[in-house]
DNA sequence: TGTACATCAGTGAACGCGCGTTCACTGATGTAC
DNA sequence: TGTACATCAGTGAACGCGCGTTCACTGATGTAC
């Protein structure tokens, strides 16, 4: 039952989320690989085999701050799309949004890089062969990051944009140009590029991805 | 001097080669991360002490794996682009060029995750940091792959397409969409996409770029 | 209200692992006289 | 052509590191009577 609330409880109180927490910050500033489980029970300030009370192991923790990344990133891009104002023209409107959300989209990777790549992280191989048989394929959970590009796009389809047919590869298309120039960006060769050029190869990117999608 | 013919020569011959390939080899099935010293050396059976003698250390060694990796991907551009026929109409052989080269890039990425994702891999964070000071911030060559592709917009520049002033931009545009694309297949989300949705999705953010950077 | 007991959430020491790297060394090669 | 010697390319053992994980345990909490 756990009474969440605040300060010192009995034995720790809530030390899952603490360590969700502590496992946060470490992927904040290292990116998934620096999520090692002996380290964030240390900065709980509770000894590592504390931690397989409330996980499986490393993979575990790992995967729920994965989770929590993908919620970020989500919750980056409608922070920008609600910033942006309307329009009266319903097609110029769906297209702003999309802009707003791949601004957002980049803008949470260049200021997030680790949680960034954590977001996206590949589970270690062993793993991740055994759990197709032993969760009969379990088909992951759409990330909302996409969910909320597609229905962009299909805001545009409304007002009679994208064809129909090409909608969903298009979201994929979209989403593609904004990952790939996120990586550069953070990791790549764009990595040293002062920052203004650099929006000027965001603006570029954001320009293709709408005149590019329109046609689609 | 040493002789490099075949063949088990006096010490060992070409270790340092040997050592690569072996390198090669491991982030080959396996990735960057996997590109590990001691397995190289057990490989090609030697100590691991050997490889320092050719080698400043696992770092080195990695990074002359990632060159190798990029060469690949040139190359697989390059051939891809070959085999591509020509056109009367030039600003359609500029695109279709264009086009071949991105399809090279992602087939490469799609056929050699490992060496792909070696090609981009960055260097643990001590390094990165001094060989900064050490090198007095040596600029990286450019990636043979972004210079083939923005030749090919310059191509079709020359035929009037994309206007100037954003040529450089559009560069990495398109190639933020096949690298984003690339990973997003590999890594991503659209990891489990059957062969035939894969083209489909692939075609289409191909189509993107072509059709949005001409209007840059 | 008080006591006995089950349960839960932690501890601390230890395991085995594989890594990168360094040390003092040895044995093969090539070179000068 | 033969010998002494410098150099070069390897060996083998060891170092320290930090990791994930397991073991038998202890101490605090909550619950039944």
């Amino acid at each position: 039952m756990a009474a969440i609330s605040g300060g010192k409880t009995y034995h720790h109180g809530d030390l899952r989320n603490a360590l969700i927490c502590a496992a946060v910050d470490l992927a904040t500033d290292g990116g998934p690989e620096r999520v090692v489980l002996r380290e964030a029970a240390r900065r709980v300030g509770v000894s590592p085999t504390a931690a397989y009370r409330h996980f499986d192991g490393r993979g575990e923790l790992l995967r729920t701050v994965k989770l929590h990344a993908q919620c970020r990133l989500a919750d980056s891009m409608e922070r920008a799309a609600a910033g942006e104002p309307g329009a009266d023209d319903p097609a110029l409107a769906a297209e702003r949004r999309l802009v707003a959300l791949c601004r957002g989209y980049v803008g949470f990777a260049v200021d997030e890089p680790g949680l960034y790549r954590a977001a996206f992280c590949v589970p270690r191989p062993a793993e991740a062969e055994e759990s197709v048989v032993g969760r009969a394929a379990a088909t992951e959970p759409e990330i909302r990051a996409f969910t909320l590009l597609r229905e962009a796009l299909e805001g545009l389809a409304k007002v009679g944009v994208p064809r129909p047919e090409g909608r969903t590869a298009a979201g994929a298309a979209a989403w593609s140009a904004v990952h790939g120039l996120s990586l550069l960006l953070l990791d790549g060769p764009l990595r040293r590029l002062p920052a203004q050029r650099r929006d000027d190869v965001v603006e570029s990117t954001l320009a293709m991805v709408v005149s590019g999608t329109r046609g689609l």
